[in-house]
This record gives C-alpha cells, structure tokens and sequence, in this order.
DNA sequence: CGACTTTGACCCGCGC
DNA sequence: GCGCGGGTCAAAGTCG
C-alpha cells in the first residue's frame, strides 16, 4: 500500500468568495484508521485512485472502515461531505489527508489518458476561465477517481438523481445527483472510466449545509449510551 | 404515498 | 446563425 502517493484530486473554484473547502486539518492525522472512518468514504471494496494508476497499488479500503473506533477517533465530518482536503492556496495543490503530500497540481502539461479525463481537465480549464470573468457565481468543485464495482459510492448524505446523459467518446453516461436535503444545493456527477471501468470520477460541486446524516445515525444511539453511562447516580 | 429513478425534451454556451 | 455537447427539467414509472 503506498501511503505516500497522492490520489487523483483536481479542485474548481478556488480563491472565490465562495465558501472554500473545510480547511485545513490542524494536524495531520496518525491514525491510519482515518482513512477509512472519513462518513463519504465507498464501500469496503472500494479503493481510491493515485495518479499514476498504472503504477501504484490502489489504496484498498478494509472492513474497519466502519470501525466505530475509528470513526470516533475521526475528525468531524466535513460540511461538503468530501474529504478533509488541505489546499495549498501558494501552489494551486490540495491534498489529501493521512497521505504525506507528494500533491497533485493541475497542469495543461499533463498528459490526459482518457477522453473523459480530457473532458474533466477541459472543464476545468473552463471553469476556471469563467471564474476569472464571473467570479461570484461559482463553487467549490472537487474532482476524485475512486476504484469501486458500485457507481453509486455511499458517502453519507442523500442524493436525489436528477438526470444521466450519454457522454462523448465514452461508452459510459454519466448521472446527475442533487442533495436530497431540502436547504442544501449540492450536486455531484458520477461517471465510469471507459478506459478503466473499474474507476469512478465523481465531482462533488458545492458545500452541504447540514450533518450527514448517516453519521448522525451512527454516532446518536452511542451518544444516548454515553449519557447514560454518565448520568448521576443516585445512591 | 412519498421518495426516488428514468428518460426524452429543452436550454444554453461554445466553436465553427 | 447553426450544430453540437453538456446540464437541467419534468412527467411518468418504480419501489418500499
């Protein structure tokens, strides 16, 4: 398992006056079981992606991903449901978590390695020219690869699908979900690589505005027994 | 019956 | 101006 490599991450709408990411993390996580207790995390087959795919080993999530241990050893969830990322505002990098940074940056040198890949980096190039002209109208967008059978990767909140259309030069389409919760405008595209069709791109665009709520579920009955195991006792 | 998915239609921005 | 492609809408269908 390398560690050490950083996962596919691009970010959109950086230095806006939009809310930015949840960061940064005060200090970088020991516990290697923070991976895994992170509420938007996939199913336990599942594994994120690191940019050289071909090279490295998938990170493959375990069992303990839901280990209750693990989860309250956890920081807080974050308000977007995505990962706490640290984003280096100097070099235009964000990176993740529990993985010593080696980040990311965006490059038009990159090499793209698939038409969906073009797709994202062309979309990014022109998210982020349009930010430059408008730049009130635009939102945090975070872009991850993560390797999963399932397109539909629990990350903790509800999501409403609201469209799916066919993609060029891909034989994948890709979906279209909103937050289900009725204050919070969050959306987020889900498309399977044609050229690898074990790795999902999904692009979460905006901030939730409220708890996730299978967290919620999770942590309140352990709550209620923490109150009640510390409640005064009457002799 | 409410929440969600499906899917064709529609809208809009962009390149030519 | 036109066509293409991506994003969204909304009605109908499905499911628990």
């Amino acid at each position: 398992m390398n560690l050490r490599s950083s996962p596919l991450l691009f970010m959109e709408g950086r230095d806006q006056e939009t809310p930015p990411l949840p960061l940064p993390i005060p200090s970088p996580p020991t516990n290697p079981s923070f991976l895994f207790a992170q509420p938007h995390l996939p199913s336990p087959n599942s594994s994120l992606i690191f940019p050289n795919i071909s090279h490295s080993q998938p990170l493959v999530l375990q069992d303990n991903l839901h280990d209750l241990l693990g989860l309250l050893s956890a920081p807080p969830p974050t308000p977007s449901g995505i990962p706490n990322i640290a984003h280096d505002n100097t070099n235009d990098q964000i990176m993740m978590p529990s993985l010593e940074t080696a980040p990311l940056t965006i490059s038009d040198n990159a090499v793209a390695r698939s038409p969906e890949e073009v797709a994202i980096k062309d979309k990014i190039r022109r998210a982020a020219s349009s930010s430059s002209k408008n730049r009130k109208n635009t939102v945090p967008k975070v872009v991850f690869q993560t390797r999963s059978p399932d397109d539909i990767l629990d990350d903790g909140y509800r999501w409403r699908k609201y469209g799916q259309k066919s993609v060029k030069n891909s034989k994948y389409p890709r979906s279209y979900y909103r937050c289900s919760h009725h204050t919070c405008n969050v959306k987020k595209q889900v498309q399977r690589l044609s050229k690898d069709t074990s790795i999902v791109v999904t692009t979460y665009e905006g901030i939730h505005n409220h708890p996730c709520e299978k967290l919620m579920e999770t942590l309140s009955p352990l709550l209620e027994q923490i109150q009640f195991l510390t409640r005064p006792v009457l002799m």
